[in-house]
RNA sequence: CGCGGGGUAGAGCAGCUUGGUAGCUCGUCGGGCUCAUAACCCGGAGGCCGUCGGUUCAAAUCCGGCCCCCGCAACCA
């Protein structure tokens, strides 16, 4: 019989968005559980990946004049590369462009076609010429208007493929009261379920209006739509129609891990094509909470989305892996503090664990020589260690397969703090006065090695560079990974005799008032202004002036910026404003707009900007403060 | 009355299913130790458990009303 199997997935990720804490999140934890799997010797298949296809992908190459597939393999590098400063352990790495991707959708949707479940309808939406971009009903605004450029939008009509959705509402919610742990947390199944009750419609699967996508097979007009393509990524990995023996080992899958946002495409729409295609589901899908950051909503028009690549290097992978799990519960929202961070790093990393460490092996070099004492005067405290051990890992277990990853890590915290009494109560210094003693105190310090030796095991998942580290100043040589779970909760199995490595502290502690003060620039932007309004002299700082558009263009190689000479009454300056989305250059030449002189320059993308263009600005669409022609540049605004 | 979750020490949470000492982490105050990364260990202070009413010998826990917060509606984990 083969090893049991166990088969993680994260969403593949759209590569039009730069990686942020999210897409951290969800990977980091993936690989926990896929590191703890195999740390328990089962085979592991842990995949993630990236989608690559769809209308915004078309438009920004377009914009850019590249290929698509040049700025999705540019795009794509971005995840890739993080993946690895984070120290991801994925097996496989999926693109929707690759050939194998492609034929697995097709041979879905034949599969599906087959079944019934596929017809040709008529797609309604909602048509901005200027953007050439259609919208849903839902996604317009007041008036029918665009929400990209605010423009009137006109009802389309434009043939499409649907699938018959609708036709397995009642499997679902069967599929979903029968398997309790399909969706989780348990809060998110009901709402689920309530929405599956709603009545589910078809849902269209197929687009005419761009082309970067994958054809419909006979009917090339038509591309795949974003959520088909993207959710048989699952089974392209295991090369579902193609005899891959991967298939029948890890399909269905153990977890897919998704955030609360997708998680109604991974528990209706995925679990329906699979009925249709007649494979079978996912056994669970686990949505997890969103990060604020310093307790604001993350998102892009703040710019205060944390970038992990300069997280990382301000801290370690381990610790910010460590924070990420440990902060919040997997289920729940949570907020992402510098703060909260450097407190979670000096107390439970330095403090507890590693100050733990550091203690053991200074006593062990001291009154040792360096060499792992033996273990020959047991004595009755020794057993709060020993006996807590496998105990610890049943906890560990048990959490970790419900993904409680902050349970997990409180549990093996709980066992340090228990090491660090023992050494309390067992006062290892005052043993080493009385050479009458040695014996004791030999054996005192190989059970918190041993207890040492055990924590390795478990925080190996969440910070495999760290667990590594200890064991090896522990000299502890045999592999991490062991054959099964059981093997987790032996005792005493550290050697006797052989010298510790070199030691050095895991965890330095961080100079938190020092820390805070480097990070303080990025901070300052996040902060909102004061709460009981500003002096008049404050506002009286701000120098607003009557500008007249003399020139614009567009930046080269940025979607946002356009470049644009402007005459506050000095007549002419350079003025880079990040307001492309809305404006074509040709829109503003001419007109007499609000414009902020005193800014301190800056540089964007090499042009320096003297001045800021004031516009009402909501996502990506703006309405620059336009003034009455005959105003005369230079003219103060108070 | 759309559905669901929640309001417990300064902060973040557990306890509620199976009514009866309100617990954990951080912070704060005091003490101990000296092996250690100014670390570790012990102890104290701090909560009328949102609010009003009901059931009960007894309610944070059960029942009802009210107030407040947050999810579920759009392709961002």
């Amino acid at each position: 019989m083969s090893k049991k199997s166990f088969y993680i997935t994260t969403p593949i990720y759209y590569v039009n968005d730069k990686p942020h804490i999210g897409h951290a999140y969800t990977t980091v934890a993936a690989d926990v559980m896929a590191r703890y799997k195999r740390m328990c010797g089962f085979d592991v298949l842990f995949l993630t990946g990236t989608d690559e296809h769809g209308q915004k992908m078309e438009q920004a190459a377009m914009k850019k004049g590249v290929k698509p597939i040049e700025l999705a393999d540019a795009n794509m590098a971005r995840f890739r590369d993080l993946w690895k400063t984070l120290n991801i352990s994925n097996d496989d790495f999926i693109r929707t462009t690759e050939e194998r991707h492609k034929k697995t959708v097709l041979a879905m949707f034949k599969k599906m076609k087959d079944a019934g479940d596929i017809y040709l309808g008529e797609y309604e939406g909602w048509y901005c010429t200027p953007c050439e971009a259609y919208w849903t009903e839902t996604q317009i605004l007041d008036g029918n208007v665009c929400p990209d450029c605010g423009r009137p939008t006109s009802k389309m009509k434009e043939a499409s493929y649907f699938f018959r959705m609708s036709k397995y509402q009642d499997r679902i919610l069967e599929h979903i009261e029968k398997h309790p742990e399909f969706i989780r947390p348990e809060s998110r199944k009901n709402e689920i379920v309530s929405f599956v009750r709603e009545g589910l419609r078809d849902l269209s699967i197929s687009r005419v209006n761009f082309s970067w996508g994958i054809p419909v097979e006979g009917d090339p007009d038509h591309v795949i739509y974003v959520w088909m393509d993207a959710l048989v990524n699952y089974i392209s990995a295991v090369g579902y129609f193609s005899g891959d023996p991967k298939a029948g080992e890890f399909w269905p899958a153990d977890v897919h891990l998704v955030g609360k946002d997708i998680l109604r495409f991974h528990t209706v729409y995925w679990p329906a094509m699979l009925m249709s295609a007649g494979i079978e589901l996912p056994k669970s899908v686990f949505a997890h909470g969103w990060w604020t950051v310093e307790g604001k909503k993350m998102s892009k028009s703040m710019g205060n989305a944390i970038d992990p690549d300069w997280l990382v290097k301000k801290f370690s992978r381990d610790s910010f892996r460590y924070f990420l799990l440990r902060e919040v519960p997997f289920g729940l929202d949570g907020d992402f503090s510098f703060r909260a961070m450097i407190h979670r790093i000096n107390g439970d990393l330095a403090n507890d664990l590693g100050n733990l460490l550091s203690r053991t092996l200074g006593m062990v070099q001291r009154y040792f020589g360096g060499t792992i004492p033996d273990y020959n005067a047991p004595e009755a405290a020794d057993e709060k260690i020993y006996g807590a051990l496998p105990t610890l890992a049943d906890r560990v277990e048990g959490f970790l397969n419900a993904q409680a990853f902050n349970k997990a890590l409180t549990a093996i915290w709980e066992f340090v703090g228990a090491m660090n009494r023992y050494i309390d109560e067992t006062q290892p210094w005052f043993l080493a006065k009385d050479p009458e003693k040695k014996d004791r105190l030999g054996s005192v310090l190989y059970t918190v090695m041993d207890g040492l030796r055990a924590v390795s095991h478990f925080i190996y998942p969440f910070m495999p560079e760290t667990a590594e580290a200890m064991r090896k100043q522990l000299a502890e040589e045999s592999p991490v990974n062991v054959s099964s779970p059981e093997d987790l909760k032996r005792v005493k199995t550290l050697k006797s005799g052989r010298p510790i490595g070199e030691t050095k502290a895991i965890f330095p502690r961080i100079d938190e008032k020092a820390m805070l003060e480097e990070l303080s620039p990025e901070k300052e932007a996040a902060e909102a202004p004061s709460e009981s309004g500003i002096e008049y002299g404050d506002f009286d700082k701000v120098e607003i002036k009557a500008g007249k558009v003399l020139a614009a263009e567009n930046v080269k190689k940025s979607e946002k910026l356009l470049k644009l000479t402007i005459d506050v009454g000095d007549g002419g300056r350079t003025i880079v404003s990040g307001i492309a989305k809305t404006y074509k250059p040709e829109d503003l030449v001419g007109l007499t707009i609000a414009v902020v002189t005193n800014l301190k320059p800056v540089k964007l993308m090499g042009i320096e900007s003297r001045g800021m263009v004031l516009s009402a600005t909501a996502g990506d669409r703006h309405n620059v403060l336009k003034l009455p022609d005959e105003t005369p540049a230079g003219t103060r605004i108070k």
